[in-house]
RNA sequence: GGCCUGUUGGUCAAGUGGUUAAGACGUGGCCCUCUCACGGCUAAAACAGGGGUUCAACUCCCCUACAGGUCACCA
């Protein structure tokens, strides 16, 4: 069975380059109805964050990436938690030690500070390698403290990787990397590939930061004997600037996009799409979709960028295509904030604005006029295309008025049965009346909806109070330009 | 600096020796239309550079340039 895994270490951020992987990991065992596993990577016991791990399990539950092993939900395979497992680790790395394939090191930082380059880089020159194990094991047992290095035969190591192929190095270039670290810890280097073979992983996929480093996990597996997992490095993903996404650079978290208005799905739907294409135009998948056509193949080996305008029109996609209640249970809040006259049909306000916005913030700017419309030059009335002037509106601005005043009902279908029956009368283009009538009752240049649908959602009250409104304004205009 | 990897329009991205080099975002224009938006149509916009191999290279090889990653008792 295919089992792939997911393994952050807590450090209380989430970013999307490392949600990415975890999807990617999620939709290799969907797809081929394997198992997903969450393993939490805890070994650097300087590191711990204060609750890390929630930040995990909130962010994973809310992208709807569901793991079948892991510290919450138990396993065979546990624990999961790498702190829970010191003394597996170091029985391994002693097994190691037995077989001549790692050994003890004694030195302390003051000698190995000796060996850094002037660049700041540092080889270990197998300096302890030299003691015999019979005085190694005395030193240790002396309580000496000591870290336990992998000893990097000569040779040259290939394997291939999914989506770079083969990759070779030389062992000239692999430092005897430390296994164990003196507080009895593992490293990240040592227990991520004693729990990737002790757990059953088989196919090993994350960023391609760790593209360089494999050669040395494979050192290891093979010193144990164990068979080598099926490698797929991802591509990393950059932000604007180009360089890798990090918290440093002030890149957002999954968490941050979420409460900028992004809704979860289209974040999922859009890392989906960064470094794997579908091969096909079809760009909106939900989860459930990914979990069918995701494939190796479509996997890229070139970076990518963050771009959060694409995300952005992706996030308004998804409002299109929202179901008008589940859209409406999301806007509620804004749209109560934003728009308090009793008589307006927040339905169909939210209605009007739903395929109007990217997020849900930008609803206020658009719906104010319903509460306060504001003042306006005549000048607003006036549009070439829609042919109309200030006498023009200021005259069909009465008529309206005229025919709205004895309408009752205020129904859409009233309210333009009525006004087009009077541009009908009039022989005048629509826009002709319906532009002025927009402008009077809005106020603005742009509105979420037409003129008859204007006076049906704000009633007959406020559509006569805003068309007289506006009559006097034009022809106090029109008076002063007179004199 | 060593090693590893990458380089198709501004961004995502298809393309696996022969194509008018897809599509999407963004940008411009047009249509629809009672404004805006939606929707439809359309335009501009790309194979990093140089050598090979080949009848034929975006596709294969080499070099250069640029970019990223890595070289911790971090993961």
């Amino acid at each position: 069975m295919l089992r792939t895994r997911f393994a952050p270490s807590p450090t209380g951020y989430m970013h999307i380059g490392n949600l990415r992987t975890a999807l990617y990991g999620y939709l290799l065992a969907r797809r081929h109805e394997g198992a997903f596993v969450l393993r939490i990577e805890d070994t650097d016991q300087a590191r711990l964050v204060e609750g890390a791990v929630k930040v995990i399990f909130d962010t994973l539950r809310t992208a709807g990436i569901s793991h079948d092993e892991g510290p919450d939900v138990g396993g065979e395979y546990g624990p999961y938690v790498q702190s829970e497992r010191k003394e597996i680790y170091l029985s391994h790395a002693n097994e190691l030690i037995s077989q001549g394939k790692a050994y003890r090191c004694f030195c302390g930082k003051e000698r190995l500070d000796t060996l850094v380059d002037k660049r700041g880089i540092a080889k270990y020159d197998k300096h302890c390698l030299g003691i015999k194990p019979e005085e190694s094991k005395r030193k240790a047992d002396a309580g000496e403290p000591y870290v336990i290095r992998q000893l990097i035969p000569d040779g040259e190591t290939s394997f291939q990787d999914i989506v770079y192929g083969e990759i070779k190095v030389s062992h000239s270039d692999l430092d005897d990397m430390i296994l164990i670290k003196s507080d009895g810890m593992p490293t990240y280097n040592f227990a991520n590939v004693v729990d990737d073979h002790l757990m059953g992983i088989t196919h090993v996929v994350r960023g391609n930061e760790y593209l360089s480093s494999t050669p040395k996990y494979n050192l290891l597996y093979e010193a144990f004997g164990w068979e080598l997992p099926t490698y797929i490095h991802l591509p990393l993903i950059n932000n604007e600037s180009g360089e890798k996404l990090s918290k440093r650079h002030g890149d957002a978290s999954f968490e941050d996009l979420l409460k900028e208005g992004y809704l979860p799905e289209a974040v999922v739907n859009y890392i989906a799409l960064l470094g794997w294409s579908p091969k096909s135009d079809r760009e909106i998948y939900s989860l459930e979709e990914l979990c069918q056509v995701f494939d190796l193949d479509g996997l890229n080996k070139s970076p990518s960028i963050f771009d959060k305008v694409k995300l952005a029109w992706m996030n308004g996609e998804y409002f299109k295509k929202m179901d008008p209640g589940k859209f409406y249970e999301l806007a509620e809040e804004t749209l109560k904030n934003s728009v308090k006259a009793p008589q307006v049909d927040l339905k169909k306000v939210a209605a009007m604005v739903q395929t109007r916005i990217n997020f849900l913030h930008e609803i206020p700017p658009i719906v104010d006029f319903i509460d306060n419309i504001p003042e306006f030059p005549p000048d607003l009335v006036v549009h070439k295309k829609m042919k109309t002037d200030i006498p023009i509106s200021l005259e069909n601005l009465k008529n309206a008025y005229a025919s709205l005043e004895t309408l009752k009902d205020y129904s859409d279908a009233a309210v333009h049965l009525r006004l087009f029956s009077l541009i009908a009368e009039l022989g005048v283009k629509n826009s002709q009346v319906l532009w002025p009538v927009r402008t009077a009752l809005s106020g603005k240049p742009t509105s979420p909806c037409g003129g008859t649908e204007l006076c049906a959602l704000l009633g007959k009250d406020e559509t006569l109070k805003r068309i007289q409104k506006s009559i006097e304004m034009l022809e106090k205009h029109v008076q002063s330009l007179a004199r």
